[in-house]
DNA sequence: GCAAGGAATGTTAGTGACTAACATAAGACT
DNA sequence: AGTCTTATGTTAGTCACTAACATTCCTTGC
Protein backbone atom coordinates (compact mmCIF):
# COMPACT_ATOMS: atom_id res chain seq x y z
CA UNK A 1 0.00 0.00 0.00
CA UNK A 2 2.08 2.98 -1.16
CA UNK A 3 1.46 6.44 0.44
CA UNK A 4 0.23 7.75 -2.55
CA UNK A 5 -2.40 5.53 -3.30
CA UNK A 6 -3.88 6.02 0.55
CA UNK A 7 -3.47 9.68 -0.12
CA UNK A 8 -5.79 9.44 -2.82
CA UNK A 9 -8.46 6.88 -1.29
CA UNK A 10 -8.48 9.25 1.44
CA UNK A 11 -9.16 12.09 -0.31
CA UNK A 12 -11.71 10.32 -2.92
CA UNK A 13 -13.53 8.71 0.68
CA UNK A 14 -13.74 12.04 2.16
CA UNK A 15 -15.55 13.97 -0.85
CA UNK A 16 -17.79 11.17 -1.08
CA UNK A 17 -18.96 11.39 2.18
CA UNK A 18 -19.07 14.98 2.51
CA UNK A 19 -21.03 15.34 -0.21
CA UNK A 20 -23.71 12.73 0.38
CA UNK A 21 -24.10 14.51 4.09
CA UNK A 22 -22.54 17.20 4.45
CA UNK A 23 -18.68 18.48 5.92
CA UNK A 24 -19.82 18.91 9.85
CA UNK A 25 -22.25 15.23 9.42
CA UNK A 26 -18.79 13.04 9.29
CA UNK A 27 -15.86 12.45 11.54
CA UNK A 28 -12.38 12.14 10.30
CA UNK A 29 -12.91 8.29 12.08
CA UNK A 30 -15.18 7.93 9.40
CA UNK A 31 -13.28 8.71 6.46
CA UNK A 32 -9.95 6.72 7.42
CA UNK A 33 -12.44 3.83 8.37
CA UNK A 34 -13.69 4.22 4.57
CA UNK A 35 -10.16 4.41 3.31
CA UNK A 36 -9.12 1.55 5.82
CA UNK A 37 -6.81 3.16 7.81
CA UNK A 38 -6.56 4.60 11.13
CA UNK A 39 -7.47 8.11 12.04
CA UNK A 40 -3.82 8.77 12.79
CA UNK A 41 -2.91 8.00 9.03
CA UNK A 42 -5.31 10.40 8.05
CA UNK A 43 -3.41 13.22 9.64
CA UNK A 44 -0.70 11.89 8.43
CA UNK A 45 -1.45 13.41 4.83
CA UNK A 46 -3.56 15.43 5.79
CA UNK A 47 -2.96 18.39 8.29
CA UNK A 48 -6.60 19.24 9.24
CA UNK A 49 -9.88 17.76 8.14
CA UNK A 50 -10.09 21.13 5.96
CA UNK A 51 -7.20 20.64 3.44
CA UNK A 52 -8.82 17.61 2.31
CA UNK A 53 -11.15 19.78 0.82
CA UNK A 54 -8.70 22.71 -0.39
CA UNK A 55 -5.44 21.65 -1.47
CA UNK A 56 -4.27 23.75 -4.23
CA UNK A 57 -0.87 24.35 -5.39
CA UNK A 58 -1.77 26.72 -7.37
CA UNK A 59 0.17 29.74 -5.84
CA UNK A 60 3.52 29.60 -7.40
CA UNK A 61 2.42 28.97 -10.44
CA UNK A 62 0.70 32.24 -10.48
CA UNK A 63 3.13 34.06 -8.62
CA UNK A 64 5.92 32.91 -12.13
CA UNK A 65 3.20 33.85 -14.93
CA UNK A 66 2.28 37.30 -12.84
CA UNK A 67 6.10 38.21 -12.54
CA UNK A 68 6.43 36.80 -16.29
CA UNK A 69 4.30 39.91 -17.51
CA UNK A 70 5.18 43.09 -19.09
CA UNK A 71 6.62 45.26 -16.87
CA UNK A 72 5.00 48.65 -18.68
CA UNK A 73 1.51 47.25 -17.64
CA UNK A 74 -0.12 48.47 -14.75
CA UNK A 75 -0.18 46.39 -11.34
CA UNK A 76 -3.38 45.32 -12.20
CA UNK A 77 -2.94 44.51 -15.89
CA UNK A 78 -0.17 42.47 -14.92
CA UNK A 79 -1.89 40.20 -12.10
CA UNK A 80 -5.06 39.54 -14.31
CA UNK A 81 -2.88 38.58 -17.33
CA UNK A 82 -0.81 36.21 -15.34
CA UNK A 83 -3.83 34.67 -13.48
CA UNK A 84 -5.45 34.70 -17.13
CA UNK A 85 -2.42 31.76 -18.30
CA UNK A 86 -2.60 30.41 -15.44
CA UNK A 87 -5.91 29.22 -15.51
CA UNK A 88 -5.74 28.16 -18.99
CA UNK A 89 -3.85 24.38 -16.93
CA UNK A 90 -6.57 24.26 -14.65
CA UNK A 91 -7.58 20.39 -15.34
CA UNK A 92 -10.51 18.42 -13.46
CA UNK A 93 -12.80 20.81 -14.03
CA UNK A 94 -15.23 18.91 -11.59
CA UNK A 95 -12.97 17.61 -9.17
CA UNK A 96 -12.58 21.40 -8.53
CA UNK A 97 -16.19 22.43 -9.12
CA UNK A 98 -17.46 19.77 -6.54
CA UNK A 99 -14.78 20.95 -3.73
CA UNK A 100 -15.83 24.84 -4.14
CA UNK A 101 -19.41 24.29 -4.17
CA UNK A 102 -18.78 21.89 -0.70
CA UNK A 103 -16.49 25.35 0.86
CA UNK A 104 -19.52 27.87 -0.32
CA UNK A 105 -22.00 26.15 1.39
CA UNK A 106 -19.41 26.24 5.07
CA UNK A 107 -18.46 28.81 6.84
CA UNK A 108 -15.22 27.55 8.01
CA UNK A 109 -14.26 26.29 4.41
CA UNK A 110 -15.32 29.25 2.83
CA UNK A 111 -12.79 31.24 5.36
CA UNK A 112 -10.02 28.42 4.21
CA UNK A 113 -10.53 29.41 0.79
CA UNK A 114 -10.01 33.03 1.68
CA UNK A 115 -6.73 32.19 3.41
CA UNK A 116 -5.76 30.13 0.54
CA UNK A 117 -5.98 33.46 -1.22
CA UNK A 118 -4.10 35.14 1.22
CA UNK A 119 -1.32 33.29 0.49
CA UNK A 120 -1.83 33.80 -3.21
CA UNK A 121 -2.09 37.33 -2.66
CA UNK A 122 1.30 38.07 -0.66
CA UNK A 123 3.31 35.62 -3.53
CA UNK A 124 1.69 38.16 -6.27
CA UNK A 125 2.20 41.23 -4.22
CA UNK A 126 5.78 39.81 -3.95
CA UNK A 127 6.22 39.49 -7.45
CA UNK A 128 4.92 43.10 -7.87
CA UNK A 129 7.14 44.49 -5.28
CA UNK A 130 10.31 42.96 -6.98
CA UNK A 131 9.68 44.74 -10.16
CA UNK A 132 9.51 48.05 -8.36
CA UNK A 133 5.53 48.55 -7.49
CA UNK A 134 5.06 50.06 -4.15
CA UNK A 135 4.12 47.84 -1.38
CA UNK A 136 1.07 49.41 -0.37
CA UNK A 137 -0.36 49.14 -4.24
CA UNK A 138 0.62 46.12 -4.43
CA UNK A 139 -0.75 44.64 -1.71
CA UNK A 140 -4.01 46.63 -2.40
CA UNK A 141 -4.11 45.79 -6.23
CA UNK A 142 -3.54 42.05 -5.76
CA UNK A 143 -6.31 41.65 -2.95
CA UNK A 144 -8.69 43.53 -5.39
CA UNK A 145 -8.23 41.35 -7.79
CA UNK A 146 -8.07 37.89 -5.40
CA UNK A 147 -11.57 39.20 -3.63
CA UNK A 148 -12.87 39.75 -7.24
CA UNK A 149 -11.64 36.44 -8.44
CA UNK A 150 -13.03 34.65 -5.44
CA UNK A 151 -16.49 36.02 -5.77
CA UNK A 152 -16.51 34.73 -9.39
CA UNK A 153 -15.19 31.42 -8.41
CA UNK A 154 -18.07 31.39 -5.68
CA UNK A 155 -20.75 32.53 -8.32
CA UNK A 156 -19.65 29.65 -10.32
CA UNK A 157 -19.82 27.22 -8.25
CA UNK A 158 -23.51 28.03 -7.14
CA UNK A 159 -25.03 28.32 -10.82
CA UNK A 160 -24.49 24.85 -12.81
CA UNK A 161 -24.75 26.13 -16.03
CA UNK A 162 -21.48 28.35 -15.95
CA UNK A 163 -18.21 27.79 -17.62
CA UNK A 164 -15.51 28.17 -15.04
CA UNK A 165 -13.21 29.84 -18.15
CA UNK A 166 -15.59 32.55 -19.07
CA UNK A 167 -16.78 32.84 -15.08
CA UNK A 168 -12.99 33.79 -14.45
CA UNK A 169 -12.81 35.84 -17.87
CA UNK A 170 -15.18 37.73 -17.05
CA UNK A 171 -14.38 38.48 -13.71
CA UNK A 172 -10.68 39.61 -14.87
CA UNK A 173 -12.24 41.57 -17.88
CA UNK A 174 -15.02 44.01 -15.15
CA UNK A 175 -11.88 44.84 -12.91
CA UNK A 176 -8.96 45.09 -15.87
CA UNK A 177 -9.71 49.11 -16.30
CA UNK A 178 -7.42 50.08 -13.65
CA UNK A 179 -4.52 51.53 -12.22
CA UNK B 1 -23.14 41.41 37.57
CA UNK B 2 -24.88 42.42 34.41
CA UNK B 3 -24.30 40.46 30.90
CA UNK B 4 -22.67 43.72 29.48
CA UNK B 5 -20.07 44.06 32.12
CA UNK B 6 -19.47 39.99 31.58
CA UNK B 7 -18.76 40.35 27.75
CA UNK B 8 -16.69 43.77 28.28
CA UNK B 9 -14.93 41.78 31.11
CA UNK B 10 -14.31 38.63 29.11
CA UNK B 11 -13.48 40.13 26.00
CA UNK B 12 -10.93 42.56 27.73
CA UNK B 13 -9.26 39.78 29.50
CA UNK B 14 -9.10 37.87 26.45
CA UNK B 15 -7.05 40.52 24.51
CA UNK B 16 -4.55 41.11 26.91
CA UNK B 17 -3.98 37.32 27.37
CA UNK B 18 -3.42 37.39 23.54
CA UNK B 19 -1.45 40.00 23.42
CA UNK B 20 0.63 39.19 26.05
CA UNK B 21 1.07 35.38 25.36
CA UNK B 22 -0.19 34.52 21.57
CA UNK B 23 -4.06 33.01 20.42
CA UNK B 24 -3.07 29.44 20.70
CA UNK B 25 -1.04 29.89 24.19
CA UNK B 26 -4.07 30.51 26.02
CA UNK B 27 -6.89 28.72 26.58
CA UNK B 28 -10.92 29.36 27.09
CA UNK B 29 -10.90 28.38 30.72
CA UNK B 30 -8.08 30.22 31.25
CA UNK B 31 -10.06 33.70 29.64
CA UNK B 32 -13.13 32.64 31.48
CA UNK B 33 -11.45 32.31 34.92
CA UNK B 34 -9.47 35.27 34.53
CA UNK B 35 -13.02 36.98 34.02
CA UNK B 36 -14.33 35.29 37.06
CA UNK B 37 -16.60 33.19 35.18
CA UNK B 38 -16.61 29.26 33.66
CA UNK B 39 -16.27 28.69 30.39
CA UNK B 40 -19.42 28.23 29.63
CA UNK B 41 -20.13 31.62 30.15
CA UNK B 42 -17.68 32.54 27.57
CA UNK B 43 -19.39 30.78 24.83
CA UNK B 44 -22.78 32.21 26.02
CA UNK B 45 -21.28 35.00 25.20
CA UNK B 46 -18.96 34.63 22.08
CA UNK B 47 -19.93 31.51 20.03
CA UNK B 48 -15.85 30.64 19.45
CA UNK B 49 -12.78 31.72 20.83
CA UNK B 50 -11.89 33.61 18.10
CA UNK B 51 -15.00 35.99 17.52
CA UNK B 52 -13.38 37.62 21.03
CA UNK B 53 -11.31 39.22 18.41
CA UNK B 54 -12.88 39.26 15.40
CA UNK B 55 -16.88 40.99 16.83
CA UNK B 56 -17.35 43.67 14.20
CA UNK B 57 -21.43 44.78 13.79
CA UNK B 58 -20.57 46.88 10.88
CA UNK B 59 -21.74 44.95 8.08
CA UNK B 60 -25.44 46.44 8.15
CA UNK B 61 -23.95 50.50 8.47
CA UNK B 62 -21.87 49.57 5.34
CA UNK B 63 -24.46 47.88 3.66
CA UNK B 64 -27.35 51.36 4.21
CA UNK B 65 -24.50 53.42 3.22
CA UNK B 66 -24.00 51.59 0.01
CA UNK B 67 -28.07 51.58 -0.83
CA UNK B 68 -27.82 55.37 -0.35
CA UNK B 69 -25.30 56.20 -2.79
CA UNK B 70 -26.51 58.28 -6.17
CA UNK B 71 -28.01 55.56 -8.48
CA UNK B 72 -26.01 56.75 -11.24
CA UNK B 73 -22.55 55.72 -9.82
CA UNK B 74 -20.87 52.54 -11.30
CA UNK B 75 -20.99 49.69 -9.07
CA UNK B 76 -17.84 49.94 -7.65
CA UNK B 77 -18.28 53.76 -6.77
CA UNK B 78 -21.20 53.23 -4.86
CA UNK B 79 -19.24 50.93 -2.94
CA UNK B 80 -15.95 53.00 -2.89
CA UNK B 81 -18.87 55.72 -1.58
CA UNK B 82 -20.25 53.87 0.92
CA UNK B 83 -17.40 52.43 2.72
CA UNK B 84 -16.01 55.80 2.97
CA UNK B 85 -18.76 57.06 5.01
CA UNK B 86 -19.50 54.10 7.58
CA UNK B 87 -15.58 54.51 8.00
CA UNK B 88 -15.41 57.73 9.36
CA UNK B 89 -17.40 56.32 11.98
CA UNK B 90 -15.08 54.12 13.48
CA UNK B 91 -14.38 54.45 16.97
CA UNK B 92 -11.83 53.04 18.95
CA UNK B 93 -8.75 52.90 16.50
CA UNK B 94 -6.50 51.28 19.05
CA UNK B 95 -8.63 48.39 20.34
CA UNK B 96 -9.37 47.92 16.11
CA UNK B 97 -5.25 47.78 15.48
CA UNK B 98 -5.04 45.13 18.14
CA UNK B 99 -7.44 42.77 17.02
CA UNK B 100 -6.68 43.28 13.60
CA UNK B 101 -2.83 43.00 14.23
CA UNK B 102 -3.17 39.75 16.37
CA UNK B 103 -5.52 38.40 13.16
CA UNK B 104 -2.91 39.62 10.84
CA UNK B 105 -0.05 37.07 12.37
CA UNK B 106 -2.75 34.13 12.87
CA UNK B 107 -4.13 32.05 9.93
CA UNK B 108 -7.29 31.28 11.53
CA UNK B 109 -8.18 34.34 12.54
CA UNK B 110 -6.95 35.78 9.15
CA UNK B 111 -9.35 32.78 7.71
CA UNK B 112 -12.10 34.29 10.12
CA UNK B 113 -11.38 38.10 8.74
CA UNK B 114 -11.94 36.95 5.55
CA UNK B 115 -15.16 35.29 6.25
CA UNK B 116 -16.67 38.28 8.28
CA UNK B 117 -15.95 40.17 4.54
CA UNK B 118 -17.77 37.41 2.98
CA UNK B 119 -21.16 38.45 4.55
CA UNK B 120 -20.18 42.68 4.50
CA UNK B 121 -19.45 41.50 0.59
CA UNK B 122 -23.23 39.78 0.65
CA UNK B 123 -24.88 42.30 2.38
CA UNK B 124 -23.43 44.81 -0.34
CA UNK B 125 -24.27 43.06 -3.09
CA UNK B 126 -27.48 42.67 -2.23
CA UNK B 127 -27.97 46.52 -2.23
CA UNK B 128 -26.48 46.77 -5.40
CA UNK B 129 -28.64 44.22 -6.95
CA UNK B 130 -31.70 45.42 -5.22
CA UNK B 131 -31.05 48.81 -7.45
CA UNK B 132 -30.85 46.81 -10.65
CA UNK B 133 -27.59 45.61 -10.75
CA UNK B 134 -26.54 41.99 -12.41
CA UNK B 135 -25.88 39.67 -9.59
CA UNK B 136 -22.65 38.57 -11.45
CA UNK B 137 -21.09 41.75 -11.41
CA UNK B 138 -22.29 42.99 -7.99
CA UNK B 139 -20.62 39.86 -6.51
CA UNK B 140 -17.21 40.54 -8.40
CA UNK B 141 -17.31 43.88 -7.59
CA UNK B 142 -18.15 43.72 -3.64
CA UNK B 143 -15.19 41.10 -3.82
CA UNK B 144 -12.79 43.56 -5.48
CA UNK B 145 -13.50 46.29 -3.27
CA UNK B 146 -13.88 44.44 -0.12
CA UNK B 147 -10.24 42.53 -1.19
CA UNK B 148 -8.18 45.52 -1.80
CA UNK B 149 -9.82 47.14 1.65
CA UNK B 150 -8.34 43.90 3.88
CA UNK B 151 -5.27 44.25 2.12
CA UNK B 152 -4.61 47.72 2.84
CA UNK B 153 -6.33 46.79 6.25
CA UNK B 154 -3.37 44.52 6.81
CA UNK B 155 -0.97 46.58 5.73
CA UNK B 156 -1.94 49.03 8.94
CA UNK B 157 -1.92 46.75 11.23
CA UNK B 158 1.50 45.79 10.16
CA UNK B 159 3.14 49.25 9.48
CA UNK B 160 3.00 51.26 13.22
CA UNK B 161 3.19 54.87 11.52
CA UNK B 162 0.39 54.38 9.13
CA UNK B 163 -2.94 56.19 9.83
CA UNK B 164 -6.28 54.17 9.06
CA UNK B 165 -8.28 56.34 7.29
CA UNK B 166 -5.48 57.23 4.85
CA UNK B 167 -4.96 53.43 4.33
CA UNK B 168 -8.72 52.84 3.92
CA UNK B 169 -9.00 56.66 1.55
CA UNK B 170 -5.59 55.19 -0.22
CA UNK B 171 -6.85 52.04 -1.31
CA UNK B 172 -10.59 53.19 -2.29
CA UNK B 173 -9.12 55.80 -4.68
CA UNK B 174 -6.49 53.14 -6.33
CA UNK B 175 -9.76 51.19 -7.33
CA UNK B 176 -12.34 53.73 -8.13
CA UNK B 177 -11.52 54.09 -11.10
CA UNK B 178 -13.75 50.65 -12.54
CA UNK B 179 -17.19 49.73 -13.87
C1' DG C 1 -43.91 41.28 51.80
C1' DC C 2 -43.95 37.33 48.84
C1' DA C 3 -44.45 34.08 45.31
C1' DA C 4 -43.50 33.25 40.40
C1' DG C 5 -40.83 33.74 36.49
C1' DG C 6 -37.00 34.85 33.88
C1' DA C 7 -32.09 36.02 33.14
C1' DA C 8 -27.32 34.91 34.00
C1' DT C 9 -24.46 31.59 35.50
C1' DG C 10 -22.56 27.01 37.21
C1' DT C 11 -21.70 21.73 36.99
C1' DT C 12 -21.10 17.68 34.68
C1' DA C 13 -20.42 14.80 31.14
C1' DG C 14 -20.01 14.34 26.86
C1' DT C 15 -18.08 14.60 21.27
C1' DG C 16 -14.67 15.38 17.98
C1' DA C 17 -10.39 17.48 15.98
C1' DC C 18 -5.80 17.15 16.64
C1' DT C 19 -1.04 15.76 18.99
C1' DA C 20 2.76 13.12 21.19
C1' DA C 21 5.06 8.93 22.36
C1' DC C 22 5.92 4.67 21.42
C1' DA C 23 5.25 0.18 18.89
C1' DT C 24 5.21 -2.69 14.67
C1' DA C 25 5.38 -4.50 10.07
C1' DA C 26 7.45 -4.67 5.48
C1' DG C 27 10.67 -3.60 2.11
C1' DA C 28 15.49 -1.70 0.67
C1' DC C 29 20.43 -1.47 1.30
C1' DT C 30 24.72 -3.16 2.88
C1' DA D 1 21.26 -11.64 8.08
C1' DG D 2 20.97 -7.40 10.04
C1' DT D 3 20.01 -2.58 9.93
C1' DC D 4 17.37 1.57 8.30
C1' DT D 5 13.55 3.64 6.42
C1' DT D 6 8.75 4.17 5.41
C1' DA D 7 3.99 3.74 6.39
C1' DT D 8 1.16 2.66 9.70
C1' DG D 9 -1.18 1.41 14.35
C1' DT D 10 -2.22 2.10 19.53
C1' DT D 11 -2.90 4.68 23.37
C1' DA D 12 -3.57 8.40 25.98
C1' DG D 13 -3.83 12.68 26.14
C1' DT D 14 -5.47 18.39 25.35
C1' DC D 15 -8.75 21.64 24.06
C1' DA D 16 -12.78 23.81 21.65
C1' DC D 17 -17.37 23.36 21.89
C1' DT D 18 -22.30 21.36 23.23
C1' DA D 19 -26.30 19.54 25.87
C1' DA D 20 -28.81 18.79 30.04
C1' DC D 21 -29.80 20.11 34.21
C1' DA D 22 -29.15 22.81 38.62
C1' DT D 23 -28.73 27.22 40.99
C1' DT D 24 -28.83 32.03 42.18
C1' DC D 25 -30.62 36.51 41.89
C1' DC D 26 -33.54 40.07 40.35
C1' DT D 27 -37.77 41.62 38.90
C1' DT D 28 -42.75 42.00 38.67
C1' DG D 29 -47.48 41.20 39.81
C1' DC D 30 -50.33 40.37 43.56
Amino acid sequence: MAHRDTHERLQREALRLFTERGFDEVTVDEIASAAGVSHMTFFRHFPTKESVVLDDPFDPIVGEAVARQPADYTPTQRIVGGIAEAAVDIEDVESVRARVRLAAHHPRLRARIWENNNRTQEVIANALVSTGVGPFHAMVAAGSVLGALTAALMYWAENEGEDLQTCIGMALQQIAGRS
